[in-house]
DNA sequence: AATCCATTTGCAAGCGCTTACATTTCGACT
DNA sequence: AGTCGAAATGTAAGCGCTTGCAAATGGATT
């Protein structure tokens, strides 16, 4: 059943054995129905004695179809790039092809290394996270024409295509169901804006958000995503003189630091204070006493994602973009302004 | 600076632009030391005239290395598995390799499918998840020569190289601290053992730990890895005439459903209730009181499983398995047994 | 200047597969 | 049986790169 020797059996080897051309082996395994049963009975039947597989390489090579497709995030440790590479990959496989994947950690310029990186090794598709980068890295990817979708965002002028959610418009949402509370000082617990253009965006989302309802802009700290950073933050928001009622967090993660905080600093949420998320993590659900955040869709993005990477048939006369609903859920974690200003 | 053209610039045309054979520039693109600076200088100037980019498939056909490390893991949805696949990614690309990525979803027949995919598409060496599974595909890696590690797991008598901890172990310390806090009577929320060695393993442990202390082999319920599953199990077991003192859990996040529905039932923890989970996620340290767990090595299992697979050179005399330390982490969510029985 | 050896460079043969094109085979039809 | 077109198969030319080996080059040494 096996093959003794050391070298794998090439095409070449089953050919012989079979007692057909090399040609006809191709034929059995790319487009079987091309070939006679009778022939390819005894092809699949050398390629079982030899226990040939196919070389992946020399396929590319000869083919010019890698049946890659690669993905670069931030970074696997966030739940929302995780999910939605769980997703991609699902499909991928799904499709008999396979999933290169890179993570940035955030860093612009390694990013742009990943994916030249990833384009040498050749992939059929791309899924890149928001869209900022430098601008050869899209000149190389449109030259090389492979095709690449940039998600979790919305850009619907961008000459890029975009598969994702309109963060400001999400924040809009989020302060006009907390000024309508009675909220009237907001503070805001964000991303880092530097390398992230989604945290970028919830920051302005919001800032505008404020400014349309002639409210204050209130205190903007900008942290590294994660539970210590969100509960500093917390911290240090609350020694203000006039503490916001309203906190609003760059994600889920943050969200979840600053109720853990306050529950530390017995501050009464949503008492005394109201905290929103971004994400809609499994947990903001499950967490007493509910995170109210916006649910991203993260499954349907990574579906369709997927889905527009693989059909590369349909040659789209205008440029692919798809807006999916960002919804606000509101859960247990905001409520009506307190009556009196809270105690400093 | 570009090529106009839409025929992607070969090594060829490189050679010609700078007046040298492809020889040559294949040597400064892999071997710079061996091109004398000046024919060195004029081949780059071609390279970045033409901006020519090597040809992955061609260069793996030719030279029979791919450069390529894969990973077969169940999830990406588990942090668990997330966040040492980051870690196998920032080590293989930080040595400018590319990482392919599969997720089996606890599917061992689909796991198999996915690492056969790999080794066609050409991999240098395959991170895989716990021991089990068909004995062909040990043997293709080996007849392939491709390197592989099994993770999570510590196997020192298998022929299959292993990285990992010892999950049954662990599972002794973890009942050898309870029974001594004064507990007798234990419950346990497994994962579904059917498809995971690694949840084999932790039950096992548990049993023979219980056995060990000549204690009563308590209900073992197995579910799902979720908040909502664990939730589930922990009323089933809140609900049974003689309630255990202990919960053990498959994983933290089993242990934090449980710990969230006990709360919700209005069960003390560690007063009425200890429970305790496994792999020691971020949240555990900071969801109050505290889940006692096991802290599971994740972050120096990824580095060693990235190093081992990517130093080819040395050829061992014996297989390879090391043992990472998963040691018990004691926080609030355990206690003494409570006086009299828990109130039914 | 001649000689010699260590480097540097070029030549050219593949690596294993796909695929256009040529050739053969097979039936159906007359 | 003989024809003819469609379908099946074979032939062979690459795909773009690496690398063993031969040839050429450059200094160092005499």
């Amino acid at each position: 059943m096996q093959n003794l020797s050391s070298t794998r059996p090439t095409l070449e080897d089953v050919a012989r054995r079979a007692g057909v051309s090399t040609a006809t082996v191709s034929r059995c395994l790319s487009q079987p129905a091309k070939v006679r049963p009778a022939l390819r009975r005894k092809v699949e039947e050398a390629i079982n004695l030899l226990g040939y597989t196919p070389h992946g390489a020399a396929r590319a090579l000869a083919s010019s179809r890698t049946n890659a497709i690669g993905a670069v995030i931030p970074t696997l440790s966030n739940a929302i790039f995780a999910n939605v590479v769980q997703t991609l990959q699902r499909e991928v496989s799904a499709a008999g092809r396979t999933l290169l994947l890179a993570a940035s950690d955030y860093d612009m310029a390694r990013e742009s290394q990943q994916i030249r990186d990833l384009v040498v090794r050749g992939i059929d598709g791309l899924m890149l996270t928001g869209e900022a980068r430098d601008g050869s890295v899209y000149r190389l990817l449109r030259q090389r024409r492979i095709r690449y979708v940039n998600t979790y965002v919305y850009h619907p002028d961008s000459e890029n295509p975009s598969i994702g959610f309109d963060n400001r418009a999400a924040m809009f949402k989020l302060v006009a169901y907390l000024h309508d509370m009675g909220h009237r000082l907001f503070a805001m617990i964000a991303g880092l804006t530097a390398q992230n253009d989604r945290a970028r965006e919830r920051v302005e989302g919001t800032e505008a958000a404020l400014a349309a309802r002639g409210l204050e802009a209130g205190t903007i700290l900008e942290r590294p995503y994660g539970l210590e950073a969100g509960r500093e933050a917390l911290r240090q928001l609350m020694r203000q003189d006039r503490r916001p009622t309203a906190v609003l967090c760059g994600n889920d993660v943050l969200a979840l630091g600053a109720l853990l905080e306050a529950e530390r600093l017995a501050i009464a949420v949503p008492g005394d204070l109201s905290i929103a998320g971004f994400d809609d993590l499994d947990l903001a659900r499950e967490i007493p006493p509910g995170l109210t955040t916006i649910h991203a869709p993260l499954e349907e993005m990574g579906r369709q994602a997927a889905s527009y990477l693989m059909h590369q048939e349909e040659t789209e006369a205008s440029v692919h973009h798809v807006e999916l609903p960002a919804e606000l859920v509101v859960r247990g974690t905001t409520g009506p302004v307190p009556k009196e200003p809270s105690p400093p």
